[in-house]
Parts: C-alpha cells; structure tokens; sequence
DNA sequence: GCCGTTTTCGGCCCGACTGTTTTCAGTCG
C-alpha cells in the first residue's frame, strides 16, 4: 500500500469518527493523515526495516494508530475502518468534495435520505428532498447544487501536479520495453497545461506490437478501449485517459508537432506551410515533386517528396522559423512572433536561484526551518525566505509579532550553521526573513509594520472573506500593494483548481497598481493553485510587473513543485527578466520596496 | 488518539462566516 491510500483511509475514519461527534480523535487522525500524505520515504519501506517501532516514531502516530498501519500494511485492509464503513457505507471522498459537506451533514443525508454518493444527492436537491430537512434549508440546496455543478465542469480533467508524476512513471516503463528507441510524452502534458483532459504518448519502437502489449497490460490500466499496430488508447483506474502512438523514426518530429498541438496552433502551421508552398501532417512537411526531384536524402511519397519530417527543428527550419516552446503553442501570436525572431526567451527550468515562499513547523508546515534550508540547497538554491503565516491564521497557528521575533534569532544562528566552510558544495546560502501576512477586511496588514519594516521580504495574502464585491476586494488588495513594506501579493487570486474559484477581483486593475507601486506578484507553483494564471503572467510581463516563482512549501519535498510553476511562467511567455528570484539575492532584494 | 522543559493525566488552535435558527451547529481555513 502506498502513503496516499494509507492517507486516505486514516482519512476517513478521522471523519467518520466526525460523523459520530467523537472529540479529539477526528483531529489526530486527520493531522496524522496529512504528515503521511507528504512523508517522503514510503511506508512499506519504513516498516521493512524498522517495524512496527519505526511506524511509531512517525508524528502523530502512536500505539493505535501504528496498528492500524500495520495492519494496512500487511493486509491492505483495516477493520476499524471496515466497521465505521458498514455503519456508514457512503463515498466519502466524493461527497465532502462538494464545498460545504462535511461529516455531519454527510451523515445526517445517509440516515434520513440515504444519499450514499453524487449522483444520489443531486437527484435528491433537485426534487428538493434536502431542503425539509433540519438543519438544511433552501439555501443549502441551492450551494449543494452549484458546489455539484462545479465538480462536474471539471470532471475528467486532471491537475497538472497529479497527471504529470503518472505520465512520467508510464514514460519511463514505455522506454525500457525491448525494442523501444524513445519515448516522449506530447499533447497538453506537454505544453504543462495546467489541467488536462487526457495524456499522449509517442514512441518510436522497431517492434510495436511488444510495446502495445506493455502498455496496455500495466497494472493501473482499469479499461482498454482499443490495440492496434500504432495506436492504443485505456482508461486508468483513476479515471485517466491515455494514449500511445507508435510512428517511424523518420517521421518524428512531425509526429511531435502534430500531437503536441495545440490544435489552433496546428491550423495556423498548416495554413503557413500552404502559403510557402509546403504541406504538413503527422508524417513530415512536404514540397511538390518538380522543385526537389534533384535533391538528395528526400524520400518519395505520392507527388510530394518529403523535405522534413524527422526533427521539429528540420521543420520550422524549412518554415523560416524559430523554435517555438511546446509551453506557448497556443495560437497567441507565437508563430508570428517565431517569424519575425521576436520569440521570448522563456525562463529555464534551472533558472530560479530563490524561493520566496516557504512554510515550516513554526506554523502550518511540516519540516524545521533547518530542514527546510538543507532541502532547498539539496535542489540547487541560494536563497529561501521563511514566510510563516501570521496571527490571524490561527488554525495554522499564526505568529504574533513576540513569535516572528524569536524566528528572527532561530534564523539568524542557523545561517551561521549553514555558513559555505560548512556546507558541501561550499556555495554560500541565505535564509532570509519574510511573512505571509494576511490581508485583513480594509486593507490593513495582520501584523504592525514596525514588524515588517524589519523583515527582508514581505508578501501579503487574502485568507478571509473570499466572497467580498468585486470592488471591495479589490480595494482591499489595492490597499496592501500601497503598503510601504509589502514586497509581493502571495496567490493573487486565491483559486483553487477543480476545488475553488477565484475570489471576485479585478486583475487587470491589480496589474496596473502592482506597476504603480512596484510591488511583485506571486506565481504560487503549487499544482492546486499555479496562481497567477497564464493570462495573467502574459499581461504582466507586457505591462512590465515583476513576478516570482514561490513553491508555497509546506514540507521538505515540495520544492519540486518549483518545476510546475516555471512551466506556468513559460506558458505566460515570461523570461528571467520577468521573474525576480532568477536573479541573485541582493539584485533581487535591491528591487524590492 | 496523541503528547509532555507546564502534564503519564488532562489537555487538545480558534475566529469568522453561513444558514439555520431565534442562540447555535457545521464548515472552512
């Protein structure tokens, strides 16, 4: 059993226990739920060779909550929860997915309605059975229905964060196949989309019947829907769509092309390769048999002879074009620019020398802020700030202006333990002070600002009363960008993807303000928020705001999150320049208010 | 159910909001 199922069901009886009014025990199951969720080394292994003892050294886990692991382990079940399942036998995960259903309102749906999943509890909104009964009302039906409304828009569409990893496990077991030269993954996974509706894989392979075989007989393929000589498609057990395409080595990089997309992207290729006299497909870019009769290593096919095909470069060398990052082909002017040599020259994904959001265990996050520096160098970094959460927060314990100092000194004596004579690579490393200070109601900041006038970096994020006008939020933000001490807005726009909207705010108004006052705005690379958006990157490297890339981490592994906050940065066309931790710490602190 | 330079027993993070009620339960962060 992996550490997210094992996550999962400490879960649920966490909330089952919820259901039935348990004190304290939901909370140490669920707080145990989340440190294994992002625990680093597996479980299984962890028990392999410490046993039962290494699972109680875990936080959080004592003597109860080992057993149910162990037996997990052993079993891959848990009577416990196969108990409080039986008494409540309802999809617990799909229906507290919908905003506003917790344990006890899930509860009280099963006993008087019987509701066990979605499907059961919109036929039961809609006939206005919930709205009778206690507790419930008019109202509550109403969100109920728009919470399912919003769960189905994105149905079938998986984050980024969560389709990469299996893509990229999938790719790799495709490549070591007998007889396989190379396998990409294309479509929108690899334009790093930020949702995708199902991933692509190309191969080259001299035998392609072996490598179909492989791929749909992996043990998460739930569904095949066909096999074929190039071409297979299976639904996984979760749900997500595949694909794979075999193609001839010589036409691979039309292949590349053609499957990467997006498809207005190919459109406007095509119609440039008409114009100049070419044709493209999936097989190569094609000139008229009389013009390239004479020339050599051209291949024969029909009336046309092939003049490119192998490489995308071949390709958009033959078109008169630069190389196009698959991150930007989304018809948005890439190709014109790419004619004219006016390409951005998007940041790289080794380009970040900071992060300047990092959670520890002072507050919310899961590591020491030790930890969290020695993870940070591990990744190739110079600099991390400590951006605690603060007072306001207070279920994430939130520091007041005695705590935030005490975090002062515990920072100040470990840059001295990580001074470059002490360190491997003897790179010098910086941990700066900063805070994510909440934005309250009017604008105000959460902490007095003879605190953060001392701090090296401040970000400001709305945490509360996400349901204000348009106009009053964005005053509330406008307010804290005039700030003199706040250097950056964390998550601008507090959405979360497939769970929660954006909060009502004017972007546009915000991107003008960030300019007026020089204030930075966050790209959150966190997979559930990459917040801003693309669109939104885009118009501010046109307006000439700055950005940064933040991991947002709340755990030591998080810093590998900083690789899908880069591909939005890509996406929003936005070069080094743009991005203020691709610079070096003082040149990056030098342009902070 | 977990944890301990306040405790091996008695605490456990808590304020705000919503929608239900007419003082409060549930949910969220």
């Amino acid at each position: 059993m992996t550490n997210q199922e094992i996550a999962k069901i400490l879960q649920e009886i966490g909330e089952y226990l919820e259901m039935q009014d348990v004190p304290f025990k939901p909370r140490a199951y669920e707080k145990v739920a989340e440190v294994i969720a992002s625990f680093q080394e597996e479980l299984s292994d962890i028990y392999k060779k410490g046993g039962l003892k290494a699972i109680g050294e875990i936080p959080g886990v004592g003597a109860s909550i080992a057993g149910t692991i162990e037996e997990l382990l052993k079993t891959g079940r848990s009577k416990h929860y196969e108990e409080l399942k039986k008494k409540t036998p309802v999809n617990l995960s799909e229906l507290s997915s919908v905003e506003g259903l917790g344990p006890k309102k899930i509860n009280v749906l099963y006993r008087k309605l019987g509701i066990t999943d979605l499907k059961e509890l919109e036929a039961a909104v809609k006939t206005h059975k919930v709205k009778s009964l206690e507790g419930f009302g008019a109202k509550t039906e109403e969100n109920i229905l728009k919470g399912i409304g919003f769960l189905k828009l994105h149905e079938g569409r998986f984050s980024l964060g969560e389709a990469l990893p299996i893509a990229r496990s999938i790719s790799e077991r495709l490549s070591k196949v007998e007889g396989v030269e190379r396998v990409e993954i294309a479509g929108s996974l690899r334009r790093m989309k930020e949702t995708i509706g199902d991933a692509d894989f190309l191969a080259i392979a001299k035998d392609p019947k072996s490598v179909m075989d492989f791929f749909v007989s992996m043990p998460e393929v739930g569904h095949v829907y066909g096999k074929g000589e190039t071409k297979s498609s299976v639904k996984l057990k979760n749900g997500m769509d595949m694909d794979l395409r075999v193609v001839p080595k010589e036409s691979y990089g039309a292949a590349m092309s053609y499957f990467i997309g997006s498809k207005d992207h190919n459109v406007l290729l095509r119609q440039l390769a008409i114009k100049k006299g070419f044709k493209l497909n999936e097989y190569g870019l094609f000139e008229e048999n009389r013009k390239t009769k004479k020339q050599k290593n051209i291949k024969k096919e029909g009336n046309w002879f092939k003049v490119a095909g192998e490489t995308e470069e071949g390709i958009y060398e033959k078109l008169g074009m630069k190389y196009i990052p698959p991150e930007i082909r989304e018809a948005q002017g890439e190709i014109e620019a790419s004619l004219n040599d006016q390409l951005p020259d998007v940041i790289g994904y080794d380009d970040l020398k900071g992060d300047l959001q990092v959670q520890t265990n002072w507050t919310d996050g899961k590591n020491s802020i030790e930890e969290m520096a020695k993870a940070a160098i591990a990744v190739g970094l110079d600099y991390i700030v400590i951006t605690d959460h603060t007072k306001r927060l207070a279920m994430a314990n939130g520091l007041d202006e005695k705590r935030i100092r005490q975090q002062w000194k515990e920072i100040d004596e470990i840059n001295k333990k990580l001074e470059p004579e002490n360190l491997k690579n003897k790179k010098p490393f910086k941990i700066l002070k900063g805070t994510e200070c909440d934005i309250l109601k009017d604008g105000s900041m959460d902490l007095p600002d003879e605190i953060l006038e001392k701090l090296d970096v401040v970000g400001a994020s709305v945490h509360s009363l996400f349901n204000l006008s348009k106009e009053e939020q964005t005053e509330r933000v406008k307010k804290a960008m005039n700030n003199p001490n706040v250097d950056i807005i964390f998550h601008p726009t507090g959405r979360l993807i497939n769970k929660r909207p954006a909060y009502e705010v004017d972007m546009d108004e915000l991107i003008a303000e960030a300019k007026k006052t020089g204030t930075v705005l966050e790209i959150d690379a966190f997979p559930d928020r990459l917040d801003l958006k693309d669109e939104y990157i885009r118009k501010c490297v046109k307006t000439g705001v700055k950005m940064s890339i933040d991991s947002d981490a709340h755990a030591a592994v998080h810093f590998n999150v900083l690789e899908f906050g880069i591909a939005q940065a890509r996406r929003g066309w936005a070069e080094k320049k743009d991005i203020v931790n691709a610079w070096p710490v003082e040149k990056m602190l030098g342009m902070l208010k």
